[in-house]
RNA sequence: AGGUCUGAUGUUGGGCGA
């Protein structure tokens, strides 16, 4: 039955959820860890009320049963019934405080993630680390600076999460600093930098860095195409979009507001029709596409024909 | 009896909008 719970978490960590709950149906022995997954992959789908009864069904529960179920809650932005199943719970770990932690700063509300980092009785870098982002996405880049640099372990993680913070506060001098100072190489920063490098129009440093990427994954292609894309150079985007092995939903989307951005609306239309399927934010890009290039008509076409508009 | 490694949970990079 182990070999059917490996199999069941195969297909919960790709997102299958209909054969993961299948699978899930026809086992004889589940094991809390079979539980747990099928849990973690309703509360990902973000289907709060088949998380809740798969944790109401477990017939035991352990800490990680319990804290994917916080996620669950604070994924979905539940953070009251968030909080009442914390303090209903158990025993609390460093993964439930760190959780916690993320859930307070995703709603914008640093005191309570400090505070809860004051309470937790072990921090590890993981937390240091996330305490560090809260300062950051407040916009208090001393404070995260001083969090980065008095954890007592720095991970890659650590590393990228206060080179792209002062990206985003366009402290280009620092990020530069951090990331020569960075002790391995590591894919994510360098794609952090070539992204960085393109919206300031330095899209030779964005060339040099792609290039030298020891291995590059569908996120670097695509962060390529949508450099070229920023700095008006549709043909070298559609040119990475032609040699790159696969694609995902989130590249047609770029290569899409690629030519729409140039004004090539034929083009962006039949990017988009070539996608094996669209998401809301492919329509999304597709309609503004249109209005962009002055197709009012077929913009208001395509919005008043989607199902999921948010 | 004690230890180590094996299946599930937390922090970072690419698209519209905010």
């Amino acid at each position: 039955e182990v070999a059917q719970s490996c199999l069941m978490q195969a297909y919960a960590l790709s997102g299958h959820i209909r054969k993961a709950s299948k699978l899930f149906g026809e086992m004889p022995e589940k094991d809390v860890v079979s539980w747990t997954a099928l849990l973690k992959t309703y509360a990902e789908a973000g289907i709060l009320s088949r998380a809740r009864e798969a944790f109401d069904s477990m017939p035991k529960r352990n800490i990680i049963s319990w804290n994917c179920m916080l996620q669950a809650y604070t994924n979905t932005g539940h953070l009251c019934e968030a909080e009442t199943l914390f303090y209903s719970m158990p025993a609390w770990d460093v993964v439930t405080w760190t959780c916690l932690i993320v859930a307070y700063t995703q709603n914008r509300n640093l005191s309570k993630a400090l505070d809860a980092f004051q309470r937790m009785p072990l921090r590890d870098t993981v937390c240091w680390t996330a305490v560090m982002q809260a300062y950051a996405q407040q916009g208090y880049l001393r404070e995260a600076s001083a969090m980065f640099e008095n954890m007592p372990v720095r991970g890659s993680v650590s590393w990228n999460g206060i080179l792209v913070a002062y990206i985003e506060n366009e402290e280009f001098d620092s990020a530069n600093k951090i990331f020569t100072k960075m002790p391995f190489y590591d894919i994510v920063s360098s794609v952090s930098m070539l992204t960085a490098y393109a919206q300031c129009g330095h899209i030779l440093e964005s060339e040099k860095l792609f290039a030298g990427l020891i291995f590059k994954d569908l996120i670097s292609w695509t962060a390529m195409i949508s450099a070229y894309s920023t700095n008006g150079r549709v043909e070298e985007s559609k040119s990475v979009f032609t040699k790159m092995p696969c694609w995902d939903i989130v590249t047609y989307s770029v290569m899409v507001q690629a030519y729409a951005h140039k004004r090539h609306i034929l083009e962006a239309e039949q990017i988009f029709q070539t996608m094996p399927f669209q998401d809301v934010i492919a329509r999304n890009t597709m309609v503004a596409a249109y209005a962009h290039c002055g197709h009012m008509i077929k913009a208001r076409g395509l919005f008043d024909g989607m199902e999921d508009k948010n």
